[in-house]
DNA sequence: GTCGTGACTCGAT
DNA sequence: AATCGAGCCACGA
């Protein structure tokens, strides 16, 4: 049981057409301020996990990669506007309206 | 064992 | 409003 694990739980819990923040998941799992960790776990992950990874955007509403990977950013983005999560022309997701509200106390569930 | 880096975030300038 | 720097933990060399 690892600390990759809660985020894991935490980032399935996204509904579908909505997205978080890395510094939102990261609050959920009580790490605050260690939002790095939450992309370093999801770096972890494998886009065939059942992980909705791409899900999981920056604070500013952008798709974040490390470096061209799987072109990973064009999937990400194919897959939110699948959802029918909509991109500003600076391919930017508007959070106003997409981020996913977390149920409160999530990390606290008993 | 240490050192550096990384899908990040926030506060201050 | 945009940019810079510091902080956080885990993993690889």
């Amino acid at each position: 049981m690892t600390v990759y694990d809660d985020i894991y739980e935490i980032v399935r819990q996204i509904p579908r057409g909505k997205v978080a923040t890395y510094g939102q998941i990261a609050d959920l799992a009580q790490l605050y301020g260690k939002a790095r960790l939450v992309g370093y776990a999801l770096y972890r992950v494998d886009p065939k996990s059942d992980i909705p990874w791409h899900r999981v955007v920056n604070a500013k509403g952008e798709i974040s990669h490390s470096s061209l990977r799987y072109g990973t950013d064009y999937l990400q983005k194919a897959l939110l506007e699948e959802e029918g999560v909509e991109f500003s022309p600076e391919e930017k997701i508007n959070l106003r309206q997409y981020l996913w509200q977390a149920p409160r106390q999530a990390e606290d569930t008993h």
